[in-house]
DNA sequence: AGAAGGACCAGTGGTCCGTA
DNA sequence: AGAAGGACCAGTGGTCCGTA
């Protein structure tokens, strides 16, 4: 069938790419700036924590070096033989477009959240006939499922980081769609895509009412996926936005206050 | 209203009753008995781990009692002055029945049910505003903001012990009411009353297909409540009883196996 | 620089069991 | 003996950040 066709198309050849050095992430744009300043302070306490704790594991695994023999220089393999490889990245590309070499494309990522989808129809048919609780979300239970399945390529971050650009193709093809060619057009990267599959949904939850969590569970695929916090919050901020500059027009007729 | 009423009913006077022993827990009837024989193993080994825990816990207690002062005996004060007092505990009464003394009645602990689903509705109200995650479930976070509100006598075990009682109370309150006027009429202890209110909900459960999950889900007092564990085990015991019985009779006309 | 995902963490559902 | 509930625990949703 489709499936697997699509599975071995994208399989073939494994990343090893160079390494560089880190950055910190930017914050994303359109929401209250106290607010964000906060978890900023948050994420700068974490990180210290973080750091130290990093610092004492190498110490401890130094220690647990000295006695024994030298280790050999730049030596990454690291004790055992098969270390798992990771995915190729996703390249942005049009519907229908295969990636070329080491990359992957869209309607592969989209296809993932298919095939997660089947494997929660999966775990509710085993958890309906032995009388257990059902899951009706795409849960921890379903990616060790898939992983044990065989599955090693689907993981939680990898999945929730693109949910949203799912949802867009779910809710909005024609959009979606375009968006793509778009992106591919200019040379985008997918970081970019991705940010950019934003907009067009708080524009569809503006004509329905800003009930982001009532769009994903009206829509049978997509209603099996947790609603993403950072879209959850655009919704909102732009809700009140909305909100504010029509409170304007109507409140300069009346009264300001 | 007549909300505060109930509440106030039931609040004059706690209770400080004397201390016996412990004794094992019986085994609850219905099950497949392998299944049992693991869960009973398990338990067993949790409660070795917690009995060194505790004997270890209180060698600290004394040790750290070492220096200072001695402490006079039988003081059970513990430091502070406000020591949280219990609640009362229930009692079986017939609908519409007020408990005697320092006891609770059953209209009370549905009440407690019906207090719980108000502040689910605060909390989602609240979560809706600031555009968070909104529970559809009486979730940890309703609980804590009870707690807050100053319902100190609202908790999570307590609620989730009896909610099977509750969902029988919704379903069929005929039925409900006759239960308690028998286990009334009989003397019988509020654990009896619990454990015979499973009966009458599995009936009901066979009657509708045995999807339990749908059964809470259809009701809007009781969706908001999770399934019992118990009561979903038992419901599948059950149907699993059914279909075999039924398969026997159905077998013996064609063929056994 | 951009991206994939191991691994961590705060807070959950569930309920045991020391306590009154 | 029967019951209320503090407190624990395994596994969750969420995502950071060291890694390729």
């Amino acid at each position: 069938d489709t499936t697997n066709a699509l599975d071995a198309l994208s399989q073939e050849g494994l990343s090893e790419e160079p390494v560089v050095q880190r950055e910190k992430e930017a914050v994303g744009s359109g929401g209250g700036s106290t607010w964000e300043v906060a978890v900023a302070e948050e994420r700068r306490k974490r990180q210290q924590i973080r750091r130290r704790r990093m610092r004492m594991k190498s110490n401890v695994d130094r220690d647990e070096n000295e006695e024994g023999e030298e280790e050999e220089e730049d030596n990454n393999s690291g004790g055992g033989g098969g270390e798992r490889q990771r995915e190729h990245p996703f390249i942005v590309t049009e519907p229908g477009e295969v990636a070329r070499g080491k990359k992957n494309g869209l309607d592969y990522l989209f296809h993932l959240y298919e095939q997660c989808r089947e494997f929660l129809i999966q775990v509710q048919a085993i958890a309906k006939e032995r009388g257990e609780k059902c899951p009706t979300k795409v849960t921890n239970q379903v990616f060790r499922y898939a992983k044990k399945a065989g599955a090693s390529y689907i993981n939680k971050p990898k999945m929730r980081h693109y949910v949203h650009c799912y949802a867009l193709h779910c809710l909005d093809e024609e959009v979606s769609n375009e968006l793509r060619r778009g992106f591919k057009e200019r040379g985008e990267n997918v970081g970019a895509w991705r940010q950019a599959c934003y907009k067009p949904l708080v524009a569809i939850a503006a004509r329905q009412g800003w009930d982001i969590d009532a769009i994903f569970n009206a829509h049978p695929r997509l209603s099996i996926w947790y609603v993403p916090t950072k879209l959850r919050q655009l919704c909102h901020a732009e809700r009140n936005n909305a909100a504010a500059s029509s409170s304007v027009s109507v409140g300069t007729a009346h009264l300001p206050f």
